[in-house]
DNA sequence: TAACTTGTTTAAAC
DNA sequence: TGTTTAAACAAGTT
């Protein structure tokens, strides 16, 4: 489940792998996955930066043209590999000889061919809202984002349209490093919350960096240690004060806290 | 086998 | 009109 910090790796690598090379080959192994566009015309084609806009990853390809890609749950870019088990939709293979994959088990994720000139609309269609990061935001920023929302904090956060890039995860841990009630209705913080959450954005954002940094992003089921202090750990003790992690399900999706911590409502 | 996983979209409710 | 919640959807895992 890519969110922010996941897909800002993603990015990074995918830069560091293929920018100022060129690309022999695009393979659309699986149609379903380029929602607009043609791979074909990039053939031949040097490829520019990559960056990140939300859970979105953009890379120019060729004096005009970008891919933009999105992970949903599953997808993620790897280099390839000879051996490993995959799943790719997408391979990008390069005049030196590498290739790097969009790799999708449950093949959700999406892929467009856009003219880089659409980069803004692309976005403005999507209602996509400001980047929380790494441009510094104060509280007051946070505060006038969530002008107008009226129900829990902790669904609000993961609106895309207020801010863009947080998901599940992030807002869960968001809270808790806030030690803010995932509960509370948003007209009722005060200032000093939205303070807290502005203080929580990067430091979760650093430290998920920090942990996951590498070639492959890692998933919760993949066994590997979770960078997570709340998401996930149902039962487990707290990190801060000890007491058990509660967990229940919130507008359909599973929020993990820890109640002494975060207050009561 | 059915429940569960996620982000997004659509529909319906408020 | 704007916001919120529920359901549906993609497809694979447990």
């Amino acid at each position: 489940m890519p969110e922010l910090p996941e897909v800002e790796i993603m990015t990074r690598n995918l830069g560091r792998w293929t920018q100022g090379r060129t690309l022999a080959q695009a393979e659309l192994i699986d149609p379903t996955l380029l929602q607009e566009g043609d791979l074909s015309a990039l053939t031949g084609t040097s490829i520019g930066p990559a960056r990140r806009r939300g859970k979105y990853t953009i890379l120019d390809v060729g004096p005009e043209r970008m891919l933009i890609l999105h992970f949903r749950m599953t997808g993620k870019v790897v280099l390839e590999r000879p051996g490993e088990r995959r799943r790719p939709r997408l391979r990008l293979r390069l005049t030196d000889g590498t290739a790097v994959i969009f790799d999708d088990t449950r093949r959700l994720g999406q892929a467009w061919v856009r003219p880089r000139t659409d980069e803004d609309a692309f976005f403005n269609a999507r209602k996509l809202g400001p980047e929380p990061w790494p441009e510094p935001r104060e509280g007051a920023w946070w505060r006038a984002r969530f002008q107008g929302a009226r129900g829990p904090i902790k669904p609000a956060l993961m609106q895309q349209h207020r801010v863009a890039g947080l998901g599940n995860i992030a807002a869960t841990e968001i809270c808790w490093r806030a030690r803010i009630d995932p509960r509370r209705p948003v007209p009722e913080l005060e200032a000093d919350a939205w303070d807290a959450v502005a203080a929580a954005v990067p430091a979760f954002i650093a430290h998920t960096l920090d942990t996951e940094s590498g070639d492959e992003i890692h998933y919760l089921s993949q066994g590997s240690a979770s960078p997570f202090l709340a998401y996930g750990r149902g039962g487990a003790p707290c990190r801060r004060c000890g007491a058990p992690i509660a967990r229940f399900t919130q507008s359909g999706r599973v929020t993990y806290w820890c109640p002494p911590c975060q207050g009561q409502v």
